[in-house]
DNA sequence: CTGTTAGCGCATTCAC
DNA sequence: GTGAATGCGCTAACAG
C-alpha cells in the first residue's frame, strides 16, 4: 500500500527537483535521459501513482470523455461503446458512462454533470427527441452518434445502405416479392428512413412494396408478420434483428420457412435460430471507433468538425 | 456559459470571504443563515460551479466510483450495472466503467487507473482467474460481485439456488427424467456450482443424473443437446440462457419439443422463441443495486465488510 | 538541461 | 460567525 506518495517525495528519492519529476511525467522532450531513466525506476520501485485530480485541477484536462447513451443493454450500443472504449483507452483517456433512457431532460442533465466534472469530451448517442442544443453549444468537444447535426462532429449510420443492401442481396437471388416490417415513422432513422429505402428500392427494381411497420418489438412483428405474407412472398426485410426474430417467429409456426428473413444488427442470434435469415451489421463497433477517434482528434486540435457515414455490410 | 468562476469570485460579488462561500458550499452549520442565503443567490445567479477536481484534490473525494466489468455486451452484467447506476447517480456519485475481458491483467491496471483518479470506490466483476489482492488491498473501498472473498464485501449470486429452483419447479410438474447442460467446472460459478447443485438435486430426488458440459456458447449446447436425450427425456435444465438457447434449437430439429428446457438469465426472447422453455432470474439487477448499496454505506463508514447471495427467482 | 518560484480552486485551520 | 492564511499535488513559467 505505498501510498500518499507526491512528487516531491519522488523528486528527494531520485536525488533532483520536483518539476524534473513532472517533466519525466509529461514526457516533456528537455530531460537528460540519464536523469529520466533514473526518475522513471525511482518511480516504478515506489510505487508512486500521479494524482489525476490535481494534474486535472492544474491542467485543465482531466483526460476523461464523457459518454451518454440511452440504453446500456442496446446490443447496438454496446458495441458502439466498445469501440469508443477502446480508443480513448489508448489515447490515455477515461470514460465515465450514463445513461438518457431516450430522455432528453436526462441526457441535459447529464451533459451538466459531466461540464461540471471537467470531461475533455463528450460522445452523445442520439436518438429521437433528443434536444441538440446543449450538445452543440460545446463545440469541438463534443461528437454525435446516430444522429443529423451540422454545428457538432457526427458519426451517422447509413440507415438507407442498410436496407438497400438487403435488398439488392435478395433481388441478386432473385427474389421478387419481398415485404417489409418496420417500425412506425416517429422514429426518424429505424423507423422512417429505413422505410423510405425499402420504398426506393422497390420503385427501382419495379416492385410493388407491401410493408407494416409497429413497435421495436418481437412481439410486434410477430403480430405484423401475416399481413405482409401472401402465397407468393419470397422475403422479408425487417428494420432490426429484433424484428426480424419476431418475424422468422411467426414464418416457422406458419410453415413458411421458404421466406427468407434479413435483419439489421449482425445479432448471431439470429441466424443461428432460423437458418433461412441474415443480418445487415450496420458497423456499431466501427462506428464507436470512429467517434471516438474523432473526438481525440478534436481535442488535440488537429481537426475540426467532421461528419462521417458509417458504411454497412452484409 | 459562464465559465471560469472561482469560489473568490462568488467571495467578492457576495461581499464576504471565500472561506463564507466555502462554507455554504459545504453545508457547514455555522454559517449564519441569511449570509447562506445571501451567497447561495449569487451562487444560483452566477451559474457558478464548484471544480469537481479541485474539490477533489483538496477532500479527496471525487464522488466517483470505478465499475470494473468483464465485458460489456454480456446482458447480466449489463443488467447488474444499471443496478449500481440507479443507486449511485442518487448518492451524487458518478462511475466510471471499464472492460477487464475477464483479463485479471487489465483488471489490475485499470485498478490501477481507477486509484490514480482518487476514485472513492470500486465495484469488480469477479470471474474465474481473477486477482483477488489488489481488490483485498482497497479494503472498504470495494465490493466485488459473483466471487468469493473475505476481505472485501461481497455479493454472489446464489448458484445452487438458481439450478435447484429449476429442478424444483420440474419436480413438482412431475419430471422424472431430467437432463443437465452446463460448461465445464474450470469455471468455478457458472461450470462447476451449477453443475453441483443439479446433481445435488438429482441425488435428493433419486433421479439418475444425466449431463454433459461444454463451452459457454449456444453451438455447444446444440451439440451436447443429443447427448443427454433418451426417448423418456422430459426436461433438460441449462446453466445459462445462452445454452438454453442452443438446446431448445436443437430439441425444435430433432421434433423433440415436449422436452422442456429451463436457464438462467431472465431473458426474454428464450422463452418468446421457444414455447416449452423458461428461465430463472438470478437478480442480476437487483445484486447491482445491493452492491452499490453496500459500497455506498461502506464509503460513508456505516457499515463494515458484508457478505450478501442475492437469492433466485422464476 | 534542471532547480526554484508561483499559483490553480478549494477546504481547513486559525485568529478576530 | 467570519475573514485571513496555509497547503493539497501538480504544472508552468522563470532563472541558473
Amino acid at each position: 500500500m505505498t501510498q500518499k506518495l507526491t512528487i516531491l517525495d519522488i523528486a528527494k528519492l531520485a536525488g533532483v527537483g520536483k518539476s524534473t519529476v513532472s517533466r519525466v511525467l509529461t514526457n516533456d522532450p528537455k530531460v537528460k535521459p540519464e536523469t529520466r531513466s533514473k526518475v522513471e525506476q525511482v518511480i516504478r520501485e515506489s510505487g508512486y501513482v500521479p494524482s489525476k485530480s490535481a494534474q486535472a485541477m492544474r491542467g485543465g484536462s482531466a483526460k476523461v470523455v464523457g459518454i451518454v447513451l440511452s440504453r446500456l443493454d442496446s446490443p447496438s450500443e454496446n458495441k458502439a461503446v466498445r469501440g469508443i472504449l477502446e480508443v480513448i483507452y489508448q489515447a490515455g483517456y477515461d470514460a465515465v458512462i450514463m445513461e438518457s433512457q431516450f430522455s432528453a431532460e436526462k441526457t441535459n442533465e447529464h451533459l451538466a454533470v459531466l461540464q461540471k466534472r471537467n470531461v475533455d469530451g463528450v460522445i452523445v448517442f442520439g436518438f429521437t427527441g433528443c434536444d441538440l442544443a446543449p450538445i452543440e453549444a460545446l463545440g469541438q468537444k463534443a461528437v454525435v452518434i446516430a444522429i443529423d447535426t451540422d454545428q457538432v462532429s457526427s458519426v451517422g449510420y447509413d440507415n438507407h445502405g442498410m436496407i438497400s443492401l438487403a435488398m439488392n442481396h435478395l433481388l441478386q437471388q432473385g427474389k421478387r416479392q419481398i415485404s417489409y416490417v418496420g417500425v412506425g415513422s416517429e422514429d426518424k432513422t429505424t423507423g422512417l428512413m429505413r422505410l423510405n429505402a425499402y420504398l426506393a428500392s422497390c420503385e427501382a427494381a419495379g416492385l410493388v412494396p407491401c410493408y407494416r411497420t409497429g413497435q421495436l418489438s418481437h412481439e410486434s412483428a410477430y403480430q405484423l408478420t401475416e399481413q405482409v405474407v401472401t402465397p407468393d412472398t419470397e422475403a422479408i426485410v425487417c428494420a432490426s434483428d429484433t424484428l426480424a426474430m419476431g418475424v422468422a417467429k411467426r414464418l416457422q409456426e406458419l410453415g413458411r420457412t421458404d421466406i427468407q428473413v434479413s435483419g439489421v444488427g449482425a445479432t448471431d442470434l439470429l441466424s443461428f435460430i432460423f437458418p433461412n435469415t441474415f443480418s445487415i451489421d450496420p458497423g456499431y463497433y466501427q462506428a464507436g471507433h470512429a467517434s471516438a477517434t474523432l473526438l481525440i482528434r478534436q481535442l488535440a486540435g488537429e481537426q475540426a468538425i467532421t461528419h462521417l457515414t458509417q458504411r454497412a455490410s452484409l
